[in-house]
DNA sequence: TGCATTCCGTATCAATAGCTCCACAACGCG
DNA sequence: CGCGTTGTGGAGCTATTGATACGGAATGCA
């Protein structure tokens, strides 16, 4: 098994091989994670849900803080990778349309076992204590927001972006916007209401071409 | 000691009197479950913290699920209160701003220990599996929200508010930018960045007498 | 078929978890 | 003072925690 790991170049396996996806199972440790923190879930329950024992888990990924870890980076590349295509948008409205309502779909995936956003549940509120994965979160956001940021003073610039509201500000209150989403997709709101919720603040937040009044068909 | 405990009527204390507050001991148990989480935090951390023994602690709450419930809600009542004096505001954009900025203040109260906003961290990444506190707080998100539709739908009746953006769908975004708050003051906002966000967000979401590129002064 | 290497599950470790027991201390009342 | 009542801390209970030891099972290579 184990067809979609990754072995670059010439470090070809020796020994037995492992029995289950690595991918895989920190995809749902995620989960697991996300749904009862960090604290809150064991090595055990971990092993029983991906179907292998502890002596298992810890070969394949060292510490359960390291799992952590590892979970929360690996979902942190997806909304980076979603602010990297927003801002490629031609318009303020279209950067601000698009980040808020992919992330609000990606919030709101269920296949595959998504764990909503770590970035703002699990991570917030009970992290290894070892790591420091709160300050890790805050400065991913740091980085995410720079580059929506500097897209945004570009738009000032170039004059798509009324100079009175601010680039700055416009972009901290966008990322609220962002996390806000990614609370109400896990109090239970449901990807048309999320999706709805994210072209409206877009609308208000960066009006574009159409009136606010009348928003462009969807 | 225990001046400030609440002792109604007839009901005087028999027996010997607690040596701790206890509110003052919620409010600091509160300030570790949001801190480390609900499993993060350890009974015996409680009462080293609070200065007991976990007899104590045990006798006075009863439960470590139980005086998790009752710190939730405690801190709920604040954040139903907000909501409560906003809607009293005379025009939209005052109810708003008014909900946003107070809320913003509150969330960023750093004397006594305030836990920011458990409402929107702590309870839902790591409650206690016994009580559905995020269902708990699904429910009062709810009920605050239903208060604010019914100002805002009012608001529609006499104008106040233009039809086209919908009272309910102008709730729901108002209450995601309040979660996203809630999530920035806990990633480390400052009391005056975040109470300036919400009064922009304010501006935006609600336009009030003031044109939106020249912001009232306050 | 041997050998080296790696992963597998089972059993188990010390530490800590939530929680309780119990003898004693601090009150109001007579 | 004695008595009932309630809170107190220290010791201790069982269950579970994160993590490991170890023998066996799979693989690639010769």
């Amino acid at each position: 098994m184990d067809h979609s790991s990754y072995n670059p170049g010439m470090a070809r396996p020796v020994g037995r091989p492992r029995s289950f996806d690595r991918g895989d199972a920190l995809r749902r440790a995620a989960h697991l994670f996300w749904q009862h923190g960090f604290s809150g879930t064991s090595t055990r329950m971990l092993a029983s849900a991906l179907g292998i024992s502890t002596s298992s888990l810890y070969s394949a990924f060292g510490t359960k803080g390291a799992l952590f870890d590892e979970a929360v980076r690996t979902y942190a590349l997806r909304y980076s990778a979603i602010y990297a295509a927003a801002v490629a948008e031609p318009t303020v409205h279209g950067v601000i349309d698009r980040l808020l309502t992919d992330s609000a779909t990606e919030f709101t995936r269920t296949d595959e076992g998504h764990p909503g956003c770590l970035t703002s549940s699990a991570v917030m509120a009970d992290a290894p204590p070892t790591l420091d994965v709160r300050g890790y979160v805050a400065e991913l956001q740091r980085s995410d927001g720079a580059r929506l940021r500097a897209r945004l003073e570009q738009a000032e610039a170039t004059g798509d972006l009324p100079p009175a509201v601010g680039a700055a500000a416009l972009t901290e209150l966008v990322q609220t916007v962002w996390q806000g989403l990614s609370c109400r997709a896990e109090l239970g709101a449901t990807r048309d209401e999320l999706v709805g919720m994210a072209r409206l603040a877009a609308g208000l937040l960066a009006p574009g071409a159409h009136a606010v009044g009348a928003p462009a068909p969807r």
